[in-house]
DNA sequence: TTTTTTTCTACGGATTTCCGAAGAAAAAGC
DNA sequence: GCTTTTTCTTCGGAAATCCGTAGAAAAAAA
């Protein structure tokens, strides 16, 4: 669900268009007032918010969400008229995820909005989720296809780097400077037993960790 | 990774800060002295240079940096303040890819930024695409016409290369020096041994692979 | 202390890389 | 046009490297 803010019915109606095409399921909303109380119902995978609205403006608004602990971990695109550019840095420092510099195109909005949900990987807070697996670095657990799993620190932190960066490859020095702190010297096999363990741990899911030879490890999206 | 250089530290921040919203990673530096230190750590994929500086200034850096064989081919973007036009003349003349006259918006920023990143043959991150071959990097990951190809290490050591300066005729030293260090005693076969291999899984595209007779290899845009 | 977690070492197997020789192609010489 | 020389490609096997695993020691936690 994307929550699409702006005082221009025209352009509200094209934004939810585009991106139910696209699959997503939006709503618009014309104003601050409206939007929060939607918010009230449900909380929405992102928001694209205009800075220029009638009563609170974007810039407001965004304020109230990132002082809200329930909402301040929705990722926000701000989307402004072109040369009001203090606007824009005004924003960024409030914490907006991304920009759409208005007149902007349809298909400009649906990418990046892509990017900000992929990039973030969040589901929520500071929970990831890539094929199988499930982590939440707040609550420290990790599940596999719902059922839960229990990793040690050293396998959650390795498991952790990973997860937010799906895809990536990673290789052991990144991976030694990352989980163990310091610039660890000399050869040893300590993280492929720790890749082993964590493997075997996450089961049917174990397959996902791929390694990519004379590189090292990466986080696939499916085993 | 993308590097700013600028002694306002507000500046600099604001740079980064964006660069990393926006899913580059980014690291700001005040002077030419604490740029010069991190390259011999890591080379950037651009740099954003401010021409005011304490020390030696834009200018000069840029100077500097397309006088080494080793930084000569990093994109620069000049940010100057406004009216200061010869300056941006004598910067064009020394080799930088594009321009932002001070104060600058930060999508303008970022907008020209990718333009000079995808005009210098990368999309975005770490991805290049040559013809029908797209290499990524971050992830280790080719694809040709869409379809992954797996490589060993030392294949995709040699793409990448080939990537980043496509239609270059590449010579066996230059091809040794940067694939297998700089001190690799003992003529082979090695290379082509590689290159066979690697047009081979490259399949329909290996013939973008083109041997220059006398002179080494060349990555073109057509097989 | 007992248990759990982490680290280390050694070794086997698999892959990757290297190298020499011979064949093929291109360039140069006649 | 033909031969010689140089350069490039291919092939098979040898060598080196890399990775995964087991088991035990060390460290940390219970």
């Amino acid at each position: 669900m994307i929550y699409c803010v702006d005082d221009d019915s025209t352009i509200r109606e094209i934004e939810v268009y585009t991106l139910e095409q696209t699959g997503f399921t939006a709503r618009g909303f014309a104003d601050g007032a409206e939007l929060f109380s939607a918010l009230a119902e449900e909380i929405p995978e992102l928001i694209v918010l205009d800075i220029m609205l009638p009563g609170d403006d974007g810039i407001e608004i965004l304020r109230r969400l990132r002082m809200n602990s329930v909402y301040k971990d929705i990722p926000v695109i701000m989307a402004t008229a072109k040369g009001t550019e203090m606007d824009k840095i005004n924003g960024l420092n409030m914490g907006a995820d991304d920009y759409l510099a208005k007149p902007f195109g349809v298909m400009e909005m649906v990418a990046r909005i892509k990017a900000v949900l992929r990039r973030s990987g969040r589901d929520g807070d500071g929970s990831f989720t890539v094929g199988d697996i499930a982590l939440n670095t707040d609550e420290r657990t990790v599940t596999v296809k719902g059922i839960p799993v229990t990793l040690t620190h050293k396998e959650f932190e390795i498991l952790t780097l990973f997860m937010k960066k799906p895809n990536v490859v990673i290789n052991r020095e990144k991976l030694m400077n990352e989980v163990w702190g310091s610039d660890y010297i000399g050869e040893s096999r300590t993280v492929d037993v720790h890749i082993k363990t964590l493997r075997q741990k996450l089961g049917c899911a174990g397959g996902q960790i791929k390694t990519v030879v004379g590189s090292g490890y990466r986080l696939e999206n499916e085993a």
